[in-house]
DNA sequence: AGAGCCATGTAAGAGGTTACATGATTAG
DNA sequence: CTAATCATGTAACCTCTTACATGGCTCT
């Protein structure tokens, strides 16, 4: 698995770009349970969810206030920073560069885009059919060009009839645009 | 990661069931290596290699013998065990259970069976086809049930088409047999 | 009083990646 | 003589999974 993908942290920074007042582990647990529309996609228990949370605070992606509300047990309030921001809106923009990463990566990315600022998420679409259609052509290029071994002919199709339905599928997503209402939307991300 | 899955170690059951007089690392490793068939599926570094024959080692699927030829240094020399033939033989007919799987896992399986025994492959592409469409069944069925949030309803949406090119990929497969020559066809295994 | 929720973690271990260690032999 | 190939591993380091530890609070 390639170094730098963790769709979970940005997830979680997703979440807390939505969140001003920021939020804390157990709140933001929640979004990743079965039944919610995230943890459909994503599931995160509390362990590796509070180990992303302390790796986003050494990257300086995020911060936290301890704070005890009464007796309770002292929670962690984490916010999210500039740098978390301007990471989090970078890795929105970029479409995946494989096909299988579109199940999960590009998932993340579509429902955060959506949630945060809905043009984001016209863009991404765009962009990511434009990456899918180039790999596609070049699957196409070397399928044309004769592939001696049949069982690799076969890989070939598969990859192509994969990429193939994504496309469609996001062609499909392009002409039926989200009826998601931007509740969280705010004037701009920087 | 679901608990025994590892398509490296069956994969590596694989080609020492087409090999009676046993192999080493590696020869083995020449495999997995870029530009054959295999290596185009499934990479495996030589860290990784020698760690699953010791592993398969330790579960009675092979058995090793030292022999040193001449001067060179000495091999170990991998056979593949009744158990481990069983093993095998199970797994190449264990349809994958989701249509993520099929890139690796399934394409493993094909690759195995079409070359150790190709009716294998076909009874393989048969019951895998059968499973793929209860999947692509129980998806419809939820969709039609209508999905509350329209991201829920995208994502059911992308597995549909997802599983359905999985599906016209194999029954493609199923129209135009493979015409690879059983070079390792053996009177069949136990 | 007991069940379950709030809240944050640690521990153990499976599994994988990357790089390096070792040392002999063969090809140019 | 140098580089590549043969041959087998070890070490360090990640990630993720599963399970459990801890302790207070709330509801019935």
């Amino acid at each position: 698995m390639a170094v730098q993908e963790r769709p979970a942290e940005f997830a979680i920074l997703g979440l807390l770009e939505a969140e001003d007042s920021g939020s804390h582990g157990y709140d933001l647990a929640r979004h990743f349970a079965a039944g919610e529309p995230l943890g459909e996609i994503l599931r995160l228990e509390p362990g590796m969810l509070y180990h992303h949370l302390k790796r986003l605070e050494r990257s300086v992606s995020v911060t936290s206030t301890t704070s005890r509300s009464g007796s309770r047990p002292p929670r962690q309030t984490y916010r999210i920073t500039e740098h978390g921001r301007n990471r989090l809106r970078t890795w929105l923009q970029s479409p995946v560069q494989h096909t299988r990463e579109i199940r999960l990566d590009f998932l993340v990315k579509l429902y955060f885009a959506e949630r945060l600022e809905p043009q984001l998420a016209v863009r991404l679409i765009e962009t990511q059919l434009g990456t899918l259609r180039e790999l596609r052509d070049s699957l196409a290029a070397r399928e044309s060009a004769g592939v001696a071994d049949p069982f690799l002919a076969s890989v070939l199709e598969l990859r192509i009839a994969q990429t193939d339905a994504a496309i469609r599928w996001l062609e499909q997503l392009q002409q039926t645009p989200s009826t998601h209402e931007s509740r969280n939307h705010k004037a701009g991300m920087p």
